[in-house]
DNA sequence: CTAAATGCAAAACCTTTGCCTCAAA
DNA sequence: TTTGAGGCAAAGGTTTTGCATTTAG
């Protein structure tokens, strides 16, 4: 049984084979897909999982802390599995997502909320960039 | 005439009574307004503007650089006329929205996209935090 | 067995758009 | 006068929800 799916257990969440399917897509997921995306997959492995089932079950998860949502501004929230904290550089001419960590970064964060009188309690960054061209 | 409505003016748009309304309360807002509250706003001036024209007019400013739109994870797109370049950061329990610039941030944004082997085009950052009691 | 989860379809949001009318330049 | 803009309402896209039915624990 997966991590993810023990970790759901261990909380009490009943576990359905819908939501069995869907948890199981999160966390062998190395990318960053949307609600039809999930839906897609899912429906790959189990034709019974619905489109609400999905709704349902990452507000679920991302409610326990277990998955992370995201807006990357194409108007559709997108999830990854919560882990180590780390950071989306969006390739703007591919929508290719890379993310990245920077301690530096994460220490100016806290700084500056510090600064202003403020515990930071989450925070979001994203940069946009294009692809240097080597010449 | 205020500022922004002579830059469209330059910029060769066409000035009809109703963007003259949402563009004069986009200049005035020091907040964040959503559209349906830009709506609002303009029709407790003139009744006769629409929706879909709010909706088209801020497009049409997002697309001229003179506003830019923030998405600040609640569903809705706010917009304030284009400035000074500076961060945000909310305040997870009044919803206030700070605004802030830290020039080590930027310097860092740009140094990490360029680690990373691309140009930095745009980014997005916002902190989320809580004020902290003085005892 | 029972409380909670599902599927389905309808509804709720936010945003865009077609079409005909109207007005700025 | 003419081209683009506005109003209205319908349609689009994403997300939520009510209700009858099913199922995990």
């Amino acid at each position: 049984m997966g991590k993810l799916l023990k970790k759901c257990q261990n909380r009490g969440l009943k576990l359905t084979s819908q939501r069995e399917v869907v948890i199981s897509i999160l966390e062998n997921s190395e990318d960053h897909p949307d609600v039809d995306e999930l839906f897609r997959r899912a429906t790959e492995i189990d034709k019974s999982v619905s489109i609400a089932t999905v709704y349902r079950t990452v507000k679920l998860l991302e409610d326990a802390n277990f998955i992370e949502k995201h807006e990357f501004g194409d108007g559709k929230s997108r999830y990854e599995e919560s882990g180590e904290h780390h950071e989306h550089l969006i390739d703007v001419e591919t929508g290719e997502v890379i993310e990245f960590i920077d301690n530096e970064l994460e220490e100016l964060k806290e700084k500056i909320a510090l600064k202003m009188g403020y515990e930071l309690v989450d925070h979001r960054l994203e940069l946009f960039g294009k692809k240097l061209k080597i010449n």
